[in-house]
DNA sequence: GCAGAATTGTTAGCATAGCTAACTAAATTG
DNA sequence: CAATTTAGTTAGCTATGCTAACAATTCTGC
């Protein structure tokens, strides 16, 4: 028995921190999701929409739905409801077939009202951690987002 | 300006280590939800399985809405789905409105299973990173349960 | 003990989000 | 310029979330 690499990675250490992880990721967002629905805007189109504010401007559906790790048709919906509510404008590029997807001045106040919202429960219940403490998980996020790079 | 409490929460260090929290995690979820998909089994019914499975017992169907942070119509569903699926029973109890909800062998196979399916391309994400560091996570994380546990 | 209230769960109907398959339109290539 | 490739959309399925309305059961007050 020297299988080592699947054998030691079922029960041992670096499974068992996965599997927290795993559920704290979960019991994390099953609470935010609370305030996730007070800005009438599903999380798709929210997460889609932050995309658009925070990532750095305008980009094809392609590419949302790459960064949004879904694929066309579900963001071309998507988009759809953020056009629908007057989120998101969609332009002309050189290439015919691209669309242009921009965040109007509507969308990006939306997403920062909303962000403020989802982040504010979550920035309290840190904020009742030591300084040292909330120090220590500013390091823990730099490690996570490490694993999600490797995932 | 003597409002310390709100303002110093909006752009604070609290709010920005909130704020990375937040998408971290999604993006973990988002990359973990491909692997449950070789379950055949949806997200809300594996989660709601687990509570069966790992949370110690039967429960109502109320119960159980309450654990998942849903609606009972919504439960309701899922439930049935289990049901249909054969994962989950049915059965009475003194009080005649209650649903006695328990996993059955299958139930009980299938999300072990996909728990480790699920679990295993994170602890490999997580076994790439040194042994000192993947202590140093796992330390962490008792963080991040103590800031759900504020939440 | 029985009428009304409270509790538990289900059904119906709506919206969002995920997928694949099949289509249209535009650009690229041979 | 015809064939292929690329970008997005449409159609249709499933799963999940909600509220409103309903049914069945238990509890309560008299």
């Amino acid at each position: 028995m020297t299988d080592v690499k699947s054998k030691r990675l079922l029960g041992g250490p670096a499974f068992l921190t996965a599997d927290r992880l795993h559920s704290a990721a979960i019991h994390l967002l099953r609470r935010l999701r609370v305030r996730d629905r007070e800005s009438g805007v599903g999380p798709a189109q929210l997460s889609a929409l932050s995309v658009l504010v925070l990532g750095g401007g305008p980009r094809s559906l392609g590419e949302l739905a790459e960064a949004e790790q879904v694929r066309p048709p579900t963001m071309s919906r998507i988009v759809a409801g953020l056009v629908r509510a007057g989120l998101v404008r969609r332009g002309k590029t050189e290439d015919g077939r691209r669309v242009r997807l921009e965040a109007t001045a509507k969308g990006t106040k939306i997403l920062q009202e909303g962000r403020r919202r989802r982040v504010e429960s979550l920035a309290r219940a840190v904020s009742v951690l030591s300084d040292k403490e909330q120090q220590r998980l500013g390091e823990l996020i730099d490690l996570l987002q490490q694993v999600i790079r490797n995932l």
